[in-house]
DNA sequence: AGTGAAATTTATCTAAC
DNA sequence: GTTAGATAAATTTCACT
């Protein structure tokens, strides 16, 4: 599980683009196409790559609204934590989930395609969990950037 | 810039896996290959898909803390909101960034190697930007659901 | 309109070096 | 790590409904 330089250049770039074929990314690092694609091959079976993915236009398809939501618990006890991150998973508007430290214990990025089918999925939220002290929207008027794109810059050089 | 169900089940299926190939995503909305790839291509050339990225493991490369960030402003005048807009979109340790309603102005996704790294990191940000009133740190211990997947299920069947 | 099939181009994989 | 040949996939063209 060790990275060194080329690898590093190759995930700088393939977390922006991962449709470059082998043999630009090869251009651009200084390797071949087959060995460009042996390290993407092994990023990718150790997970360093998690996942490749087509980032949608929520408002392409209608869905107008974006929020982020602080949700705080009653107590937070270990098992109403885990049923909570399960439920979440399984709710599709959720598209990111983030357990955090400090007065709320989970930051929520929501998307629904109106306010209408918001104010149900908070309905909906709180009333499945009921161990919910407070629920905080923050509607998102300007998504100024998107993604997880990891900086590469400071990686050790090994 | 109309989306049918086949656009819509073929970016449920990318949005979660965009190397699938397109023989494979044919035979799973009953497309032929070349079917799926006209599609394809005129998704993305009309944004609908906005980009396809690899996720890369934060951890895998160093990167230990992950941090979800309020900024709120001494006054939101639209020129200071710009400005911080185009600064964030350059730093490279702020993965996502959204702008949105409420006492908060700014709620900013961030990744550092450490936590003196993200001192340093907090400390440029408000150096930089004077007009920053508060700057609140929540630190993630769990990302739960890391994503920018949107639910596909409720598309209008045109 | 949008589609499927064949031909072409391009990329990827499997070795051998 | 590379190069070369085999395999597979993406792209283009074209005939069809």
């Amino acid at each position: 599980m060790e990275i060194d330089r080329i690898d590093a250049r190759l995930l700088d770039l393939v977390q922006r683009n991962n449709r470059l074929s082998s043999e630009e990314l090869g251009a651009k690092v200084g390797l071949s196409a087959s060995g460009v694609q042996r390290r993407l091959k092994r990023l990718r079976s150790e997970s360093i790559i998690e996942a490749d993915v087509a980032i949608i236009s929520p408002k392409a398809i209608g869905r107008n609204v974006t929020a982020l939501v602080h949700i705080s618990f009653e107590r937070a006890r270990a098992d109403i934590v885990d049923r909570f991150k399960q439920a979440i998973c399984k709710m599709s508007e959720v598209m990111s989930a983030f357990y955090v430290t400090g007065q709320i214990d989970f930051v929520l990025l929501v998307t629904a395609n109106d306010m209408e089918d918001y104010e149900h999925f908070i309905r909906r939220l709180v009333h499945d969990n009921p161990d919910i002290k407070r629920c905080e929207t923050m509607i998102v008027l300007n998504r100024v950037k998107a993604g997880f794109t990891v900086p590469m810059a400071s990686i050790a050089f090994s």
